[in-house]
DNA sequence: GCCAACGTTGGC
DNA sequence: GCCAACGTTGGC
C-alpha cells in the first residue's frame, strides 16, 4: 500500500468540498510526471494527504483514500473545458485523473512551516527544492512521522 | 537531440 | 505581484 500527498488550490477544490463530496475524481493534472504515476503507481486503497496550496496558509489538511483507478480525464474531450486538449482521442486519452474518498479533515492544519521544522522530513518531496508536482510519493516512515505531528495537535 | 524561450507553479 | 525553478515546446 502506497501513500501520496496531492495538492489542491482551496479556492478551486478544499478538503470541505471533499467532505461534503465523499468522494471525487482528481481532474486537471496536466503534467506527464503524474500522469504516470496515477497510471503505473495508483492503487485502490493507497492513502494520500490533502495538501491546500497557493493560499494564505499551505499545508496538509486532512487524509484520503484512493477508491478508484486511472481512467481518462473527462476535461480532455470537452472545447469548452479548460482541461481541453486538442491531442486527446476517446480511444487514446492524454491525460488521467483517479477517484479519491474522503477520510479525514485534521482539526488543525499540518503546515507547509512546521513540516519544515523536522529534520525527519528533510528528504520529504514536497520540501525539495524547486518541486512543484502537484502529486508526489511519501515514504511509509514519512507518512507515519507527519501523522504523528497531526494527531498530536488535536 | 540540443537548448533557448516560454509557460506554469506556488511560496512569499 | 514577484520571481525562482523546472517542465515543455519548437527551431535548427
Amino acid at each position: 500500500m502506497a501513500y501520496w500527498l496531492m495538492k489542491s488550490e482551496p479556492s478551486v477544490y478544499s478538503i470541505d468540498d471533499l467532505e461534503r463530496d465523499g468522494s471525487t475524481d482528481w481532474t486537471g493534472v496536466r503534467n506527464y510526471q503524474v500522469r504516470n504515476m496515477f497510471r503505473d503507481e495508483f492503487r485502490i486503497d493507497d492513502s494520500a494527504f490533502f495538501y491546500h496550496s497557493s493560499c494564505a496558509q499551505p499545508g496538509i489538511v486532512g487524509l484520503m483514500t484512493v477508491s478508484g483507478l486511472a481512467r481518462p480525464d473527462a476535461g480532455q474531450f470537452d472545447p469548452q473545458s479548460d482541461n481541453f486538449d486538442v491531442r486527446a482521442q476517446h480511444d487514446k486519452p492524454v491525460w488521467l485523473s483517479v477517484e479519491v474518498r474522503f477520510r479525514q479533515k485534521f482539526a488543525a492544519a499540518l503546515t507547509l512551516d512546521e513540516l519544515r521544522r523536522h529534520a525527519e522530513l528533510e528528504d520529504l518531496a514536497l520540501l525539495r527544492r524547486g518541486n512543484r508536482l502537484s502529486v508526489m510519493p511519501v515514504t511509509p516512515a514519512e507518512w507515519r512521522f507527519m501523522l504523528g505531528l497531526a494527531r498530536r495537535k488535536k
